[in-house]
DNA sequence: GATCTGCATGTTTTT
DNA sequence: AAAACATGCAGATCA
């Protein structure tokens, strides 16, 4: 961060005028800074008289006499009378001054055009709205509604929002304004492009967009803090916002019809309703009621109801000027010095962005609600303003207790730190706990990456998860930094609340489900459009219907939700990795569908059938049995049967009795699901599961084989491992796989035999024929070398087992199932080794020769 | 062996 | 192309 210059920046109050101003530098004070006037201002002179505030920060000194003007708010019809940027007041008609930044906060750009004193504007407008808060207090629609316009504030206006964390002197009205806002990126335009008059004017809109609510605080702040400071930022704000693209997709998605017509740098358009409205939802309490707080222009001619109201835009103005105290003699000059307006601007930027303190990406502004609000301000009188949320990760939300920040989010709003090891965080929760973060970086390709650390006990004590977001909001005056959250679901039903009530623009959740077909997606595609709103992206709503509609596979809660989120950014789509993860799940889904009919009900137990969104499940009381009805067989061996069954429970002790499978029932509930999801696999992809030769653990590989197993499956060592079996050995495995080869072949060479009986003249349709053997290859023999086994137990007995094979070949042919296609328990783990069906009837041929010697 | 720590890497988003 | 960020990974440390 480059350290202030000392020459201090000086805002001109001729803007409308086209003066230039004086130069001096305010503190000391030499000249009036008053461009018109520029009378010597006596050194030590008492009680020096200021002006508005510069967006150095500094009041703008005067001689006694402008100052005595502009104190009694004729300084621009003193001074600026024959500038442009004058007009009527709509109510009272009042000769107004819209050009400069003295005049800043004297009118408001009404929705409908044209524009009104303060005066008016107050008396029209805001006493309504206060009276509207106070009659009922700040009710989550109203909190909503100011956070939505405020989205579309920003999205269209601010810029430069910089912090503000300025004291006031008496505690008057410590007002905060909300978090500095960035733009989207899709609202940028390069600052530099703008003509200095227009960034003026529409910074003077920006201005007046903001409209205060309320500020529970009786004590008004002195008028002239107000006033000045709300001229010292004009021009920081990055009025790119406001060129066309910019403003038409914000206003597109508001629904804001109007539009700045008016001459660059003399008269406004009316400014759309949110745009007033909106403000920074910040929430003051006080003994009675709480308060909206948003932004105020007081005009100077009435500083009793200045006081009442906050300024949010002056704060971070103020804030602003703090932090830049370069040059601003000719922001608003009106001179076409659009090089100094950029230099100004740039230099603005790079001081601001010592620290990050602008542009959030839009993802991370805050959408913190009322009812948070209201929980993490308590019964304090403080403030809280949102500053950022994050929407977890599944490494945030993970065991490792490092939370990923955004850099410029932690740059802008947690403290600087130079040191890699940064610096331990206090953090109070929403229930008002303290935490201890540390909050760090890591060098990364050339950058910082931010992590608060040892967030784990927080995450788990919020019961937070990958998906959820937390929020960062700090309470002001103590300045504590406090993090909330927000389920995924909670959004949805809240925003789907508002949505269902109408008028910002979102679809209801009945006609996103509509849309969707599905409540899961529905909502999410809520957010998706809402993001798509933002961003302007195409595909969002595939993507994050994709992962709302896991996020609601896992969640009880119909309504699961990602928060509002660019295209991407939420869980499954921004992140390769979890989308992945969520593709996964999605398959594992659908293996879930089909895995209906690989549970069965426990023995002695009948299901009872529950309806769910049309599709009916069967409910069992106890664990289930998993297994697949065609593998049911009794296991006489004692081992390794074909009949073996999983049960899910983990308390199950062999519910699936009858298999005989001894402790193979006893399996853990993981170990059942982690079957399940093999299975899964293996019905996807017919793939072959990593082997696993454990002998302690019951191999996923082959679900149905217990320790101890010395059938043909689990003796074969894995695909590729132990040692190739000669064509003469006479081990069991190849025993048993030259006698099934044998009786397979004999039964082909049956069957051909009647099908030539019967049909001799009939070409044998290939087709059929491969359909009706299609089952047997499955069962029967692998390949050689090494010759990969039967998955039966045939060693004890085989014959029956080829039997059943067979029967249960017959059954898959007649009832053709995705799972009995797709999962099969008998699957042979190495099978996507298995040669080419040609060369397997060599193979074949080559066994059975083989078997035949 | 589990966990922690710091960094590297790959992917996605932004400029 | 650069920046941001999610997460993987290897080495260190701990139980």
């Amino acid at each position: 961060m480059s350290s202030p210059p000392s020459q201090s920046a000086a805002t001109t109050a001729g803007g409308a005028a086209g003066a230039a101003p004086a130069p001096a530098s305010p503190s000391h004070g030499k000249i009036c800074f008053n461009a018109h006037c520029k009378e010597q201002i006596a050194e030590g002179s008492s009680p020096r008289r200021r002006g508005w505030r510069l967006r150095s920060g500094e009041l703008a000194e005067l001689c006694a006499r402008c100052a005595s003007t502009y104190e009694q708010g004729g300084f621009c019809d003193t001074f600026h009378s024959d500038g442009d940027g004058w007009r009527k007041c709509e109510s009272c008609g009042k000769r107004v001054h819209c050009g400069c930044i003295v005049s800043v906060d004297t009118f408001m750009l009404l929705d409908a055009g044209g524009v009104e004193c303060i005066a008016c504007a107050r008396k029209n407008f805001i006493t309504v709205r206060i009276s509207q808060l106070n009659a009922s207090g700040p009710v989550p629609g109203q909190w909503r509604q100011a956070s939505n316009m405020w989205k579309t504030f920003t999205q269209s206006d601010l810029q430069q929002r910089l912090s503000y964390e300025f004291d006031r002197p008496n505690g008057a009205d410590r007002l905060i304004s909300g978090p500095r806002l960035p733009i989207p990126s899709h609202s940028k335009k390069k600052v530099e492009d703008l003509p200095d008059k227009l960034s003026s004017h529409i910074n003077r809109v920006q201005l007046n967009g903001h409209i205060n609510v309320n500020n529970s605080f009786g004590s008004p702040p002195v008028f002239s803090d107000l006033h000045r400071e709300e001229r010292c930022v004009v021009g920081l704000h990055d009025p790119s916002h406001l060129v066309e693209e910019t403003d038409t997709v914000a206003r597109r998605e508001v629904g804001i019809s109007n539009t700045f017509s008016a001459p660059a740098g003399i008269s406004f358009g009316p400014l759309s309703n949110s745009n007033v409205n909106t403000s920074i939802p910040t929430i003051v309490k006080d003994e009675t009621s709480v308060h909206l707080v948003g932004l105020v222009s007081s005009p100077p001619s009435d500083s009793n109801n200045a006081g009442r109201i906050s300024s949010a835009h002056s704060l971070r103005q103020t804030h602003a000027s703090h932090l830049v105290k370069q040059s601003f003699h000719n922001a608003h000059s009106g001179v076409d010095s659009s090089g100094e307006a950029q230099t100004q601007v740039r230099n603005v930027r790079s001081r601001v962005e010592g620290r990050c303190r602008n542009q959030l990406l839009p993802r991370y502004w805050p959408r913190i609600t009322d009812q948070e609000l209201q929980q993490i301000s308590g019964d304090s009188n403080s403030v809280v303003t949102p500053l950022f949320e994050k929407m977890l990760s599944a490494s945030d939300a993970g065991r490792i207790g490092r939370l990923v920040l955004p850099k410029k989010c932690a740059e802008a709003y947690f403290p600087a730190i130079s040191q890699p090891e940064g610096l331990p965080l206090k953090v109070q929760d929403a229930n008002g706990q303290e935490w201890v973060f540390q909050f760090r970086f890591w060098p990364n390709n050339n950058s910082r990456m931010y992590v608060l650390e040892g967030v784990t006990p927080c995450i788990q004590s919020m019961k937070l998860q990958a998906g959820d977001t937390v929020t960062f909001s700090r309470m002001d005056p103590e300045g504590k930094l406090v993090m909330g959250f927000r389920k995924a679901s909670n959004v949805s039903n809240e925003q789907d609340i508002q949505a269902i009530k109408g008028g910002n623009g979102y679809p209801t959740t009945k006609e996103v489900t509509h849309r969707n077909g599905r409540s899961g997606e529905g909502i999410s595609a809520l957010h998706s459009r809402t993001l798509k709103g933002n961003s302007g992206s195409k595909n969002a709503c595939s993507k994050v219907d994709k992962s709302a509609f896991i996020q609601n596979e896992r969640t009880p809660s119909k309504s699961y939700v990602l928060p509002p989120k660019r295209k991407g950014t939420a869980p499954g789509s921004k992140n390769k990795r979890l989308r992945i993860e969520n593709e996964d799940s999605i398959e594992l889904k659908l293996t879930w569908e089909e895995a209906q009919e690989l549970l069965h009900p426990p023995p002695n137990h009948k299901p009872s059938i529950v309806v769910i969104e049309g599709h009916e499940f069967e409910e069992y009381e106890e664990a289930p049995v998993l297994g697949k009805p065609a593998a049911f067989a009794t296991n006489e061996a004692g081992h390794c049967s074909s009949a073996s069954k999983i049960t899910i429970s983990g308390n199950s002790k062999g519910k699936g009795e009858s298999d005989g499978g001894g402790g193979a029932a006893a399996e853990g509930s993981s170990e059942g699901l982690d079957t399940l999801a093999n299975l899964a696999i293996l019905g996807e992809g017919g793939e072959s599961l990593p082997s696993s030769s454990s002998s302690q653990q019951p191999t996923t590989r082959h679900p149905r084989h217990r320790p101890g197993c010395t059938c043909i499956v689990c003796i074969q060592p894995p695909s590729g491992k132990g040692p190739k079996h000669k064509p003469s050995c006479q081990c069991n495995v190849c025993l048993t796989v030259k006698r099934r080869f044998r009786t397979l072949m004999l039964r082909k060479e049956k069957r051909q035999q009647s099908e030539k009986d019967g049909a001799d003249n009939k070409p044998d349709p290939p087709t059929a024929a491969a359909a009706q053997k299609a089952p047997e290859p499955q069962a029967a023999p692998p390949p050689p070398p090494p010759p990969p086994p039967p998955p039966e137990s045939v060693q004890a007995h085989p014959q029956k087992e080829e039997e059943e094979e067979d029967q249960a070949g017959r059954r898959k042919a007649a009832v053709p199932s995705p799972i009995k296609t797709q999962i099969d328990l008998n699957i042979q783990p190495d099978r996507e080794e298995e040669p080419s069906p040609v060369s397997d009837a060599g193979n074949l041929m080559r066994l059975l020769q083989d078997a035949a010697a």
